[in-house]
DNA sequence: GTCTATACAACGATAGAC
DNA sequence: GTCTATCGTTGTATAGAC
């Protein structure tokens, strides 16, 4: 009912957001996230009265950060789709090396620390995986000119973020880049590869179908 | 200088593995694994001092597991090398499906959970994955006559990892197959794409005989 | 809406008898 | 090597003054 936005409340989940990307959500304490955002551990239970409560607000902000935060800029730089995609994964190779692999995917990791135990914060895990599959897919969808008929925009999205995901994940068990780096030149070499049978036997493409397919 | 393996000490290790895998490192307390292994908890202390010791073990056996548990009835009923790494990738499907999506990888699982604050640990993580992609490797390296020269078996074998590690964690958060199927059939696709050109401007490549012995 | 004090449970780890 | 009792800490959540 307040017109105006607590002022408190962004600090708690902006302090939490950082804080369960960080160390994880359980092992995150209430008190820690009380002294990270400065603010009275009582405020915090004013404004979520229990922590999955502050969980979901997390989870709902991180939904809204994904334009802004994640895809804007590069959205911004570079207009070739399939560039789009792969400066994208570029993006997440900086992360882990800026932060020396301490940050991976701060969704794929609530993901697999809650998606059993906290069904709830499950479905919100999932919407932001579709937001991010949602964009990724539309850099298919635009390049479909050089792409096969056949080639499932949304399927190679989730090829993307499949990728994506495994790749964070080596690299920060390994601390190195040898397997994030080999992943994603496979990837590329699939989507080249497609790219090549799109542009090669159908460069007139779009009219309408045309037999010639595989074999 | 026991002869003899204490069996109480198995017990805990097994309790501690499967407790660890479904419930996380963290969450799973000591107590807990004392009682499922039906032994008194000053015996986990006895055994391990801290539980971090205890992960050590769990994760050592877990390398010894690979073979035996994970790889050797597939590697048994299937001689193509191919074909037993997409029968891998099923079985992890299928354990999914048994499990109600409750079981994801135990090691992906850890290595989320534990890269960041339990270095130890984390070296012991990326040697189970070293052998696991060993055996993938050891697969496209058999079917070398099918691939190209180009290939390198060591990051098709990365490739597949990463694929399955993001699969999983789609089919968990999403608790259906979709994207874990839409995941593999382009792991596929890239994979048969890969054969295709290794047999088609190549045909007569390596001596040995490669003629249809599938299915 | 802020702040302090605290209830209540669970945790990893330890001590010491047997 | 087994078992019980318990220490000290930390966790989430609450109560109630202001």
């Amino acid at each position: 009912m307040t017109p105006l936005q607590s002022n408190t409340r962004d600090k708690i989940v902006d302090a939490a957001m950082e804080l369960f990307a960080y160390n994880g959500y359980g092992p995150t304490g209430l008190s820690e996230i009380a002294r990270k955002a400065k603010v009275q551990q009582g405020s915090l239970y004013h404004f979520f009265p229990t922590k999955e409560e502050l969980l979901a607000a997390v989870l709902e902000r991180r939904k809204v950060l994904l334009w802004p935060e994640v895809l804007q800029e590069i959205w911004d730089r570079f207009d070739d789709p399939i560039e789009r995609v792969f400066k994208l994964l570029d993006q997440y190779r900086m992360m882990l090396q800026v932060t020396e692999f301490s940050h991976g995917c701060p969704i794929g990791n609530l993901a697999i620390e809650l998606t059993e135990s906290h069904p709830n914060s499950r479905r919100l895990i999932a919407e932001n995986f579709d937001n991010w599959l949602k964009a990724v897919e539309q850099c298919f969808h635009e390049a479909s000119r050089r792409l096969p008929d056949t080639a499932d925009p949304r399927r190679m999205a989730i090829f993307v973020l499949t990728t994506m995901e495994g790749a964070v994940m080596l690299a920060r068990t390994y601390r190195d880049f040898r397997a994030y780096d080999a992943a994603i030149s496979s990837l590329r070499e699939y989507i080249e590869g497609l790219i090549e049978a799109g542009t090669s036997w159908d460069s007139r493409k779009k009219p309408a179908s045309r037999r010639g397919d595989r074999g």
